[in-house]
DNA sequence: CTTTTATCTTAACCTAAGTTAAGAATTATA
DNA sequence: TATAATTCTTAACTTAGGTTAAGATAAAAG
């Protein structure tokens, strides 16, 4: 959090304090769809997927992977239901920091809400840059770019956890990879 | 405002005293893809647009109402350059609230600040709404969900606009519409 | 009032992606 | 270890939507 606003040697350590850290099994659910958001969380290490569920079919908002920070906004802010999950893609190493905590540490550390706030827009523009490639780009062009930031994702979350994080069928996205793969051994 | 937190009488002049009414003609451009943002809205009468460029094409992020905030997020905030463009599709009648206002007023007005993390709450819930109809729904769909919201949006928004609203050609749009009426007549 | 420009519809054709299904390969589990 | 359950790929078929183009109507602009 540090790398955001500056914080006091002081300051650091009692903001430290106030996190409980928390190992989480492959797949369990951190925070649940529908119910208030119990904690920020800063993934140290593990990949954490944001999900919502729609009738019967569960779709990826998107993917956390470590050193980032996770937050159910605005649930956790504004204490409502939240419209997604947080859960464990692999095995998951994390620091909570609950409300509770978070009120405490907003009385003692002038910049902490500065830091918040900071953090709630890196939320906002991710939303608005994943949106704005789901309406300018295509299916292709989504996966080359998601490859492109996270070269290890394949090896690591399901085909099927990328297709819906790219808004296609695992099918579709089979076939995308069949086309590059041919595209590829073209230019040999 | 006063709808969003509760405010004095006296809150309320001074916070009106701290605006400025203004009209814009159809197709004038209020704020700039680009540069900073000015100001935040209130639009009394008219309909805006959020909009942004991509290469050559122009895409609709979002239709403003009578009687909505009109918010470049966070722009406004940060005093960074904005994603989109706010542009009026019909003639408007809107207030301003310049960012030095917005700073005497949170200085003079307690709960001013909670009003404005409140919007910038809306706003988010918004494009997440917005993203997760574009991930879970067909284009059809999608544009009964906003006939249904806004009825009266046929006879002021062009059909270009609005397939654009929805990440779809007007051809496309055009071609939904004839699907419907189709439908329409079946049921007589 | 006339010309130009923008708006909307319709048609033909094409491609991307959904659906269903079947088979191979990998991973879990009894 | 054997069986069951996922995961991934491939194929066949269908449908929604993109692209291009042409014609009709309506709105701007001269």
């Amino acid at each position: 959090m540090s790398k955001i606003a500056s914080l006091t040697e002081e300051e650091k350590k009692l903001l430290a304090g106030l996190h409980t850290r928390k190992q989480y099994k492959k797949k369990s659910v951190i925070d649940q769809q529908g119910s208030i958001s119990k904690a920020v969380y800063y993934l140290n290490n593990g990949i954490l997927s944001m999900e919502y569920q729609h009738g019967s079919k569960v779709f990826v908002r998107d993917f956390i992977f470590r050193d980032s920070p996770a937050l159910v906004y605005p649930s956790f802010y504004l204490e409502e239901p939240s419209r997604y999950s947080i859960k464990a893609i692999t095995d998951c190493d994390v620091w909570e920091l609950t409300k509770e905590n978070f009120e405490i540490g907003k009385k003692k550390i002038p910049n902490l809400g500065i830091i918040a706030f900071k953090i709630t827009n890196l939320f906002h523009q991710n939303i608005e840059r994943r949106f704005e490639s789901m309406i300018t780009k295509s299916a292709e062009d989504r996966y080359l770019e998601l490859v492109e930031n996270h070269p290890k994702i394949i090896q690591s979350i399901s085909l099927k956890m990328i297709a819906s994080y790219l808004g296609i069928t695992d099918v579709a996205l089979s076939r995308i990879r069949s086309r590059l793969s041919k595209k590829v051994a073209k230019n040999y």
